[in-house]
DNA sequence: TAAAAAGTGTTATAATATAACATATCAAAT
DNA sequence: ATTTGATATGTTATATTATAACACTTTTTA
């Protein structure tokens, strides 16, 4: 079966449904607390449903702040690189939608002689609604 | 007194000396470990150490990795942004330096209306010495 | 040389993530 | 329809990564 055709269980179910409502990226354990009264009741229960949940590329993982966020793209199922704008005030990430990273990224690579496959890019600054 | 001529203290001294010397980077217990015979004998104290070492740019956090290496430039004292190369097949990595990458991201940025401040960019790929 | 700043050593604990194992669910292939 | 194999679940325990708090020491600077 096709990934983004892919029937979530419940907890992975609960767990997206929940990182979709949040404005910020969320950490496991806040997710573990949020999830309680639908049943999650351990950390590895929510762990299994992101690892899933980011395999098919329903989720990302925000590496420098152990956080989580629903992709914000349509039917997205890529799991492989990841782009992100990181506000320093506000504490908000937004997904930087750029085709021709992989690309760019791929030359760069090249000249070092490195064979380029995916990458994680996150960009700190000040998002809009900060810099009024 | 100027960052780049900080006189380090036996602590961070240790701690870089290890990383310098290690063909990969290292992780926080993985230096705990190999500095216990020069008198290092706590977490805390290799967490500050590699706080102060980051803080002076002498060393960078492979965030994906939750791994330290020594910064390879000579006399970095930035401790803004950063660029890797992981290889997945033997776990080295070395930095990109490419000079441009601060003004293209910054472009990109400004196309989704944010303020570029500094990155954090892993590309994940296949090394020289493993396409072999 | 006193005050301020930075670092130390130590114990305890917080935060993040996985191991192990028995059981359950479900799709698909006979 | 039923076995089979893959995937998910629930649970307890534990591993890994990182910081808090506090008393004390050293170094820098004014």
């Amino acid at each position: 079966m096709a990934l983004s055709a892919e029937k979530l269980t419940n907890n992975q179910q609960t767990v997206l449904d929940l990182l979709e409502k949040s404005k910020e990226p969320l950490k496991a354990y806040a997710i573990l607390y949020d999830t309680q009264k639908k049943g999650i009741k351990a950390p590895l229960q929510v762990y299994r449903a992101l690892d899933k949940l980011i395999e098919i590329g329903k989720v990302h993982k925000i590496e420098s702040r152990n956080s989580y966020m629903a992709c914000e793209h349509k039917n997205c199922n890529s799991s492989t690189s990841t782009s992100f704008l990181i506000c320093e005030t506000c504490d908000q990430v937004s997904e930087l939608t750029q085709k021709n990273l992989p690309s760019y990224f791929a030359k760069q690579s090249e000249q070092a002689d490195f064979k380029y496959a995916k990458h994680n890019l996150e960009i700190y600054g000040v998002c809009k609604d900060c810099t009024k």
